[in-house]
DNA sequence: AACAGTTACAACCGCCTGTTA
DNA sequence: ATAACAGGCGGTTGTAACTGT
């Protein structure tokens, strides 16, 4: 269901994402944030343009991302604010708590705009037979993923990898900014070094005038020290602020807006 | 069982906007 | 004022999985 895995003319690796690079990625966010999404794959130690882990990272690895069938208030919901708003999937995403905008607009067109054409009220007797036939299929769905989830998280050298390329970055706690953005360029070069080992053919892309998502960030000495200066979240505060956002299963969040959206027609 | 058609969705691409120097 | 950068958005594509014949 996925685009097969390949790498492009710049060394740059597309197509569908392997476990171990979802959990560089994921460890590594948990652990230090989004700082900066161009350079954030050669810290990562990840073969993938920025914009390609930033989508991972918002569309499928993200703690507070809700996967499965969509309940029928959310059908409602999107129908309704797709009426108002148009393809506006981000602000629709917005009212729909753990739910991102690529997987709405996928609902939409697969679901929802067939079934607005067709105008079809939204029968709940409909909509529950459709849901039990669609929720055997995506539980089993939901269960193979689960499933390579732990198995990924559990294989020895595999965390073994990911030990190694977040040892060399200092830990959130044990670092503060102002520490930080007073580095040695030996700590920064330590840092560098991690990422060398996985781009080490990084003077390819030096002659590339190609747009920068596609790009890793080259292994240059300029790097921003503001930047950096950003860079360690907090793990505990990075999971609060998602937290924050949502309750349990977001119905609170649906029945808010529905009211809204009839409260404004 | 084999093949064709359809569905679902992860991922890519190009463009736009906001921010910063 | 403006150019470059970084992040985000929406449209589209590719393909695994499913369904029908």
């Amino acid at each position: 269901m996925v685009k097969s895995a390949s790498i492009d003319k710049n060394g740059i690796r597309k197509g569908s994402w392997s476990i171990e690079e979802d959990e560089k990625l994921r460890v590594y966010i948990q652990k230090y944030g989004h700082w900066n999404w161009r350079q954030l794959p050669k810290f990562a130690g990840l073969s993938r343009c920025g914009k390609s882990c930033r989508l991972r990272w918002m569309n499928y690895l993200r703690p507070d991302v809700k996967r499965g069938n969509f309940s029928e208030e959310e059908d409602n919901l999107i129908i309704q604010m797709h009426e108002e708003l148009g393809n506006k999937w981000s602000i629709i995403s917005g009212k729909l708590p753990g739910r991102t905008d690529n997987e709405i607009k996928n609902h939409w067109h697969t679901n929802l705009s067939k079934r607005v054409k067709q105008n079809q009220p939204v029968s709940s007797e409909v909509m529950n037979k459709e849901q039990s036939s669609e929720s055997s299929q995506s539980e089993v769905i939901q269960t193979k993923k689960s499933e390579t989830d732990s198995v990924s998280v559990n294989t020895p050298s595999e965390s073994d990898h990911q030990q190694k390329n977040v040892e060399n970055f200092p830990s959130s706690q044990e670092i503060s900014c102002s520490e930080f953005s007073s580095m040695s360029n030996d700590s920064v070069s330590g840092m560098n070094s991690v990422a060398e080992d996985s781009f080490s053919s990084m003077e390819i892309f030096q002659d590339s005038g190609s747009d920068f998502w596609n790009l890793p960030f080259l292994a240059d000495n300029n790097y921003n020290q503001d930047g950096y200066e950003s860079l360690f979240l907090t793990e505990e505060g990075y999971m609060s602020f998602y937290a924050s956002n949502y309750d349990d299963d977001g119905t609170y969040w649906i029945q808010q807006v529905l009211q809204e959206l009839e409260g404004s027609n």
